[in-house]
DNA sequence: ATAATTTTTTAGATTTGTCTAAATTTTTTT
DNA sequence: AAAAAAATTTAGACAAATCTAAAAAATTAT
């Protein structure tokens, strides 16, 4: 795998979140995303398609190519262990590590980061519930499923929040609900979406539909 | 502390290595060092002295201001915790880190970097004996003393390896000697400058002048 | 002190990544 | 099927960091 420009490795990263589901990204989405200007994009996807990263058509917006999704694999790979690391090992809290992950994930060592994987013990999930690739560029896809569809009375796990702002950390610290806690639905409001939780083992709480449907759990 | 590029980082911290001993650097110099000509550093000098990080007069060279000193100190407390990081938790030899190092050492996030050192243990010298500046800047100069200097039959301690090749790794490696091994000169042979060493409790073996001016010590 | 040599700076061009404004194409509405 | 609206691309400009070639200044040698 070749080397590639800081610039170059967030266009690739924030095309492959965009093209989750959809068969395109358009130029607009990735000008929202990457905080710049439509026609900055255009030029950039020439470049990538010069390079063999997309495929792109104007005016039909663009895909990546294998060689473009493995380099995605990569990068993702890197930001989410330095995720695990700073959370792990540094104790950064929930909510501090992107930041300083979306700096180190473009120190482009190979080396580094197999020995980065091997030291933390080859952590399968980053501390917000994503799933790290592996050295291979393989990805865990334990299919998750949102709180809002499980039924009553089945124990889960939380293994993922589906949003990463402050304000949803912190609301969930205060219920001590965590990647990890056991939760089970002791009964549901259709009225307003509502439901009523068992946290852990002893307390129980009130979650609506909104917080509910970010936090994504796997069956016990 | 403002942010600055990492353009900017490498030009700083060349000067402040470059200026240790002599009263300016000089623009060729310079040039050899960050591998690039002569009229680029002329174009950097004026920008880094429009923001007070040197003093530059036309032909005569230019010096770090206070300002600059503190910041290439940040950048080698940067570097510095990173090697010491790669060598003691991520298991890489004495000669692969400066590379790394050398990319880490841009992650500017003053978080990190303090988070990082108490990790470690607030570690004073790198894996090469170099010292490492700490929160505020403040470096400890143990003036270390070449074995060269050393008396016979006086204890010491390797802390620093003047010369970082790989050539002299692997003939310090084969000699067992590395930083932290207690020595002692048990015959200094004047006709060749040679030396018979004691290295830590049984082993001896012999070291040339060559050797020996690039072991630096402490006594114990 | 002049000439020769070395060092350094200036001038002008190049590459990367960005921008604004205008033109073009696609999509949606009527 | 036009017309209107939205999305996208092109054209031209700019800032950062670099380069080459030529000019200027400082240093060294004669
Ligand atoms: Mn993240
Ligand atoms: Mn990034
Ligand atoms: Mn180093
Ligand atoms: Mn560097």
């Amino acid at each position: 795998m070749l080397n590639y420009s800081r610039t170059e490795e967030n266009y690739i990263k924030a095309i492959y979140h965009l093209e989750a589901g959809k068969d395109s990204v358009s130029t607009n989405d990735l000008a929202e995303s990457l905080q710049t200007k439509p026609a900055s994009i255009t030029d950039m996807l020439k470049k990538l398609k010069k390079k063999k990263l997309v495929s792109y058509q104007a005016y039909y917006g663009c895909r990546l190519t294998l060689e473009g999704k493995q380099l995605a694999l990569m990068i993702i790979r890197r930001h989410r262990l330095w995720e695990y690391f700073l959370s792990q090992k540094l104790d950064f809290s929930w909510d501090e590590v992107h930041d300083v992950a979306e700096e180190l994930e473009h120190v482009s060592s190979e080396k580094l980061i197999n020995k980065l994987d091997a030291y933390l013990g080859f952590p399968r999930f980053d501390p917000h519930g994503d799933p790290i690739p592996d050295e291979k560029g393989a990805i865990a896809n334990d299919k998750l499923i949102s709180l809002n569809n499980q039924p009553e009375n089945k124990p889960c796990i939380v293994s993922k929040i589906g949003n990463q702002s402050v304000s949803i950390l912190e609301m969930l610290e205060q219920k001590n609900i965590a990647i990890k806690t056991r939760l089970e639905i002791i009964k549901k409001y259709p009225f307003d979406g509502s439901m009523e939780v068992k946290v852990g083992r002893s307390r129980t709480t009130i979650l609506t539909k909104e917080l509910a449907h970010n936090i994504f759990i796997k069956e016990v």
